[in-house]
DNA sequence: AAGCTCCCCAACCGCATGAAG
DNA sequence: CCTTCATGCGGTTGGGGAGCT
């Protein structure tokens, strides 16, 4: 059940925008503003529309500040750096973008953007959509663990108890704001192989044999790095910490966000840390 | 030329959020 | 607090143009 309709569906017209309806709405808004309301709108200006409808006309296609056109090659750059990062946070992406909206930037990237990187080969699988709209990349997890395997994040996220054991170590789901697996390990594999970058964390294992990643795509390294023989058995909690925001945040200025701190006290709050989100 | 398929993108839909009362 | 409602957002749809047979 969805809220109810903003307007009465029966008395508005649908469908593609006449140039006069165009011009009408732009004429309008230009003149006197929204006002604040938009719903309001298309009755004082003599439109047969929803205010929804009013409002997307103007945003996507009216504004005199709309870029036209065909994408750059540095506007490619943007999404699919933006995209890997935060998902498909559309609106977020094209406020890095001038002049293109939410609409254009997702639409480009399903019809267009996607096909050409991946018949480019910079993009080999599609990542799970769960993981996109998460707070966190991923869980590890060992054979003997408390955990179930397999849980899907939103399942990980509703249990407040994901902390789980084996016999060396207490390890936590790994919080990281909506990055994406394919990511987050990325960035670790390139800084650690990296030789002229000294990060203390050097014993990173092969893979782990019981490794659930939330993206089925990425498991191993990922998985395995922040597992058993590697970053929390060797470095503990803080130190993983600080290499995860060094990773992550630093340079993060998605506006709204806030630089989080490593959450004083024990593993148990950094483990609950994200919940607050 | 006609019919069909594919692709693009404008527009719609429903949900989440937050402000106002 | 609670309810209502406008706005913003991401996912999805479908009309129509382009290209192919």
């Amino acid at each position: 059940m969805g809220r109810a309709p903003c307007c009465d569906k029966n008395n508005v017209k649908r469908g593609p925008w006449s140039p006069e309806e165009d011009a009408i709405l732009k004429s309008y808004v230009e003149t006197y503003g929204t006002g604040g309301n938009w719903i309001s709108l298309p009755k004082k200006a003599g439109l047969r529309r929803c205010g929804k409808s009013c409002r997307l006309r103007w945003l996507n296609y009216l504004r005199p500040d709309i870029k036209h056109g065909g994408f750059t090659e540095e506007e490619d750059e943007v999404i699919y750096r933006l995209y890997n990062e935060i998902g498909t946070r559309w609106s977020v992406i094209a406020s890095r973008l001038p002049g293109r909206t939410d609409n254009d930037v997702k639409n480009y990237w399903n019809t267009k953007l996607k096909k050409k990187l991946f018949s480019s080969g910079r993009m080999t699988t599609m990542m799970n959509p769960n993981i996109l709209s998460s707070n966190f990349v991923g869980s590890y997890l060992t054979e003997g663990s408390s955990v179930p395997v397999g849980l899907e994040p939103q399942e990980v996220m509703a249990n407040q108890t994901h902390q789980f054991h084996n016999k060396y170590e207490t390890y936590a789901v790994l919080p990281c704001y909506g990055r994406t697996l394919n990511n987050v390990e990325q960035e670790m594999c390139s800084i650690i192989s990296s030789s002229s970058q000294d990060h203390s964390f050097t014993s990173i294992p092969n893979s782990s044999p019981a490794i659930t990643g939330v993206d089925s795509t990425s498991t191993g390294s990922f998985g395995g790095s922040m597992g058993e023989g590697g970053f929390c058995a060797d470095h503990g909690m803080q130190q993983v910490w600080d290499f995860v925001n060094e990773l992550l945040f630093e340079e993060d200025e998605t506006p709204g966000f806030d630089q989080p701190s490593f959450p004083t006290g024990n593993l148990q709050s950094f483990v609950n840390w994200p919940m607050n989100l």
